[in-house]
DNA sequence: TAACGCTATTGGATATAGTCTAATATTAGG
DNA sequence: CCTAATATTAGACTATATCCAATAGCGTTA
């Protein structure tokens, strides 16, 4: 079986169909977590990482302080200085309102969009006689 | 009701929680249709306007023509130019084994996909009670 | 025949989401 | 003091998709 027909060959290592390439949807599993608790970024980054969000893969730091950026920019969340405790200052984020309108928005916009992959899904299934 | 306190004012109005951002697939849904049938770049185009795929959305012709390119520069599929009939050539694709393979991972990535949406969708409204 | 619309493809610039690498800073433990 | 863990940020880059524009063949119709 040569390498360049199936998916593991090198120009294809990391094809998309493995999932590398999929959307985090980081936006709304932030929103999700600040609408249970008022969290820094760094907890952030531990929680999503214990949800086994990334297919395997270990969280990026950088998307997600960037997101927490884009949140507050936006309106979604807010943020106080946590200098109190031991160790560096924490930005502690608490959800907004608007985030909550986001949020449960987003409910109908995860729901139509689990429907058209559940219907891809199958579709592939059928045809694949999987 | 002022307009800053949901995702309807000026600055949120394409927010991401409408859908407008996210990923809409095109790799695995050119794929699938490309299982069924060889096709042309617009019958592609045609075939996902009918599955209303983008939210109501029309789609885009030149997303899709890149990322017909991108799989056929990848070995998933291949074209032949087609000149008979009436009106300009068409690239003509039809998918190859290694195609296929990729929308057999495709399946099981979609279905792991799928599970993490619903998973966060029901957190989603137990924490707002909807 | 000229104008228009449909079919068919491509290119440039931009937007959004996320990754990789690196830098900075505080504090606790050995 | 050195290192590891905590905590945040910046620059460059990749992947996916969008918006606008251009090109080109062909049929209809005014």
């Amino acid at each position: 079986m040569s390498d360049k027909n199936n998916c593991t060959s090198d120009a294809n290592a990391k094809c998309s169909c493995k999932g590398y390439n999929l959307d985090k949807l980081l936006q709304p599993n932030i929103l999700i977590l600040l609408a249970k608790e008022s969290l820094h970024g760094y907890s952030i980054i531990q929680a999503l990482e214990k949800k086994d969000l990334f297919f395997g893969e270990k969280a990026d730091n950088t998307g997600i302080y960037r997101t927490l950026s884009k949140l507050e920019e936006r309106g979604m969340i807010r943020f106080e200085w946590e200098l109190e405790n031991t160790g560096p200052a924490k930005k502690v984020y608490h959800i907004t309102d608007e985030g909550l309108e986001c949020l449960s928005n987003w409910i109908d916009t995860l729901e139509s969009y689990r429907k058209i992959i559940e219907g891809m899904t199958e579709e592939a299934k059928s045809i694949l006689n999987k």
